[in-house]
DNA sequence: CCAAAAGTGTTCCTATTACACCCATGA
DNA sequence: TCATGGGTGTAATAGGAACACTTTTGG
């Protein structure tokens, strides 16, 4: 443990280092370009579906990906999130969190491209009217396969069977499998529903995420005995059959 | 879905791709530099352990930190990852995961890094030599408080309490927790004893993970019950008690 | 009354825990 | 023979899976 190497002056730490940063210049190597996509998973009609948006420009001019762009000097990950979320998609304030970066050397024809992957998770309805009224936005239907399944899930985009742009099926199977990880074990599946929701709601969100029907009460048993879910005193009304008891989530502001 | 826009002429996909790409230059704007850092993890006397290694150069000199560097251009994650532990520690061919990636502003004095933030897990055995013989290089005993506890565990590096260089202690306490929650559904427990081990050596590997003491028999049980485990035939001699059956890891080649 | 969906009771089975006990070896 | 750690039996419990059943609404 050499403190000071051989042949430099002894000075304090802070001086050292403020000398050795005022001569550095970080930008002096090559370097990779970063960027951040995020898929975004939502539930509709029973299934999950992940928003795609279509490439305007080249590279993969004309396919279907993921939103994204490139982090700025200037900005933290969670920042570019954000922004290029509100960019491409119009939404704000989604659940968001981290998902793995993909580093392969080939993986964008532009160059060196390293990609922070993200998802995020919006109720259906918030996401209605940007899909249908935004140019270039769509939604693919997820078809996870439950456990023992060949492939880990199914991607159906809107214009025929067609892979993604770049490596982004892999960031969209990736973001599937770490849902269905912490579906049980963290709040994630309320960032999926309205402030209120029937215990069926939820159970098909569950149902979606896993690619497996569930027992109704045994999930109702198990939600309840979470604590997670508080009832409203209200009901749905208007169905042709029982109104169903609305509940809201009752954890500590979400989570993840 | 608008394939070709207005003002351009229409060629072929793979025409306009490779014209643009030739007239672009994605160096052209201010970016991150990216970072591999490392948690090496280990099991000595009973207790989880992370590799630190001595800052030599400005920034944080003197200080600990995890092994780490920069990504350079032409090499992939993993690839960087492989190079950088090699070139810290002297160590090859561990079992390696991604973690999660820092990219906080501030995070670096030196400009903006992002950094990609590994683990690594490796046996006792493979990692004396290397501590002992290497200036500069250490072990600080990790001590993960059970579930419950107030902080999620207590690092203890050699010179005494210090926090460790940049934001390593973040990181140091994501790989805990990431391994906390993969020992159960991953052979990763695997990875820290040796080619053949007891099942005494395996529950020590999982409690100091856990930070919690674990039944005997309940393990013993749990363990022969996943059918990850071949008993070799041999015993382990020379103790003053009797000899304990020595088994080995009998999954498909590891994993993750 | 009937269809449809909400909501409940009960049983079976498995995994986990906790604890007590015996066994084989070296000193 | 005794201390030490290896190895086993067993009962209690909690949680999940499966299934049948009752209740409440709209038409």
């Amino acid at each position: 443990m050499e403190r000071a190497r051989a042949g430099e002056n002894v000075r304090s730490g802070a001086d050292e280092e403020a000398l050795f940063l005022a001569g550095y210049d970080i930008t002096a190597w090559p370097r990779p370009s970063l960027a951040v996509d995020v898929a975004i998973l939502t539930i509709a009609a029973g299934a999950a579906h992940v928003v795609l948006v279509e490439r305007t420009r080249p590279p993969a001019q004309g396919r279907w990906a993921l939103p994204g762009g490139f982090v700025r000097i200037d900005e933290s990950l969670d920042d570019a999130v954000g922004r290029v979320l509100e960019r491409e998609t119009g939404l704000r304030d989604m659940y968001t969190a981290q998902l793995a970066t993909f580093g392969e050397v080939d993986r964008d024809p532009r160059g060196r491209v390293v990609t922070v992957a993200h998802y995020a998770l919006v109720p259906a309805a918030r996401i209605e009217d940007v899909v249908t009224g935004r140019a270039g936005c769509a939604l693919a239907r997820v078809t996870p396969a439950g456990p023992g399944g060949d492939a880990p899930f199914r991607l159906v985009v809107p214009g025929g069977a067609q892979a993604l742009a770049f490596d982004h099926d892999a960031i969209v199977a990736a973001a599937v499998e770490r849902v269905q990880g912490r579906l049980w074990y963290t709040p994630v599946a309320f960032e999926l529903v309205p402030d209120e929701f029937t215990l069926l709601d939820l159970q098909r969100v569950y149902e979606a995420i896993l690619g497996r029907s569930l027992d109704k009460n045994g999930f109702r048993r198990r939600v309840l005995a979470s604590g997670l879910v508080a009832p409203t005193g209200r009901r749905r009304e208007g169905l042709r059959a029982r109104p169903p008891e609305l509940f809201r989530f009752a954890g500590d502001g979400r989570g993840g």
